[in-house]
DNA sequence: AGCTAAAAGCTATCCCGATTAGCTTTCCGC
DNA sequence: GCGGAAAGCTAATCGGGATAGCTTTTAGCT
């Protein structure tokens, strides 16, 4: 029989793709292995298990999720940075809910850990959209993590389908970014 | 051998419990029957198994949130029913983490939905908060669940670990208070 | 070309947790 | 006291994760 051809990356990309598709919480190592044409005990070749598996999506997501995000600030100042910015991370989210879920409840072992170092990268991306902001030095983590909280809230409050009533998401988004941008204006 | 004297609200009551403990992936059966002095297989007596004992935990930690957040909003307005607001729901969160992961995901099948009565009374809460501010009426879905993304936004980042780098986190959820307040007036 | 060893797959198997079936025991109302 | 529903138990099934150990491919070398 022919070799399938697997290594690490490979597996973990399907992993990731399978976990948008079917949800994080579905995804299992003997629908990953059908996917991949293999039996389930030949991915143990490559990955440690579903612990080592769901830490790998996590890097590649926050990895993706920084190039998304500092790809779109890229050229923008201001409030267009702050919206640019805003719009990737949600669209990231919503398009791979999957590998943004495996992120969360993910601790670095240490500053070299990957997870970090991808880390480090999306939390620069925020770091260049508050340079448009006259923000006080000393409150620019307080700044960064509100902006996670309120990117991260939203993003997976839409994905879990968490806004049950009436106005428009999108619309709710936008004005979102709007009262950021005030907020952060503000004195 | 003595009866146990269980019920549907005392198994869900511990469960929950246990997911406040061991965390909501943690949640087994057995180790929850073990809990309650029993064998697994007797739980299903009055839960309908495990993703009936999560949906109930949900309606639970649902309706406790709004006790809490509804409880700390009397008497206050303005700015300071804002902060007693989001204290007490992030207050919540970090004692109840479990069963508060519980209830994201958790569709509503219906309005009589306990679940969605539940939820409706955590939304009332805030949108007395809102009250205290000049939000144009139309703009009120939209500042609501700008206010829920953040608190949710911050409450389980903080609850998965999730804010690496060094400032204070009390701190920063104050910061956040001030800058809501602040987005909410502007304008 | 032929040899060899590591890597990649596979089958067989085990463990654990959820769930169901069916039996037994308690307890409440009469 | 007694009959039946409710609550508990044991036994067994099922599915998914994980490991052991065998087989085959394949890259590198001579």
């Amino acid at each position: 029989m022919p070799r399938a051809g697997l290594d690490p990356a490979a597996v973990v990309a399907a992993g990731a793709a399978l976990a948008d598709e079917v949800g994080l919480a579905n995804l299992t190592m003997g629908a990953l292995a059908e996917r991949l044409g293999v039996r389930t005990p030949s991915l143990y070749k490559h990955v440690g298990g579903q612990d080592d598996l769901n830490r790998r999506i996590a890097v590649l997501a926050m990895s993706q999720a920084a190039d998304a995000v500092g790809g779109a600030v890229q050229g923008y100042a201001g409030r267009d940075a702050l919206a640019a910015a805003a719009r990737a991370f949600r669209a990231f989210v919503l398009e791979h809910p999957g590998r943004y879920a495996a992120t969360i409840g993910q601790e670095p072992s240490g500053p070299d850990d990957p997870l970090a170092v991808a880390g480090r990268r999306l939390l620069d991306a925020f770091t260049a959209v508050l340079r448009g902001y006259e923000v006080d030095p000393a409150d620019v983590d307080h700044a960064l993590r509100m902006l996670r909280s309120l990117c991260h809230g939203f993003a997976t409050l839409q994905a879990a389908n968490g806004f049950q009533w009436s106005a428009d998401i999108d619309e709710s988004f936008e004005w979102l970014i709007a009262f950021a941008d005030r907020g952060l204006r503000a004195r």
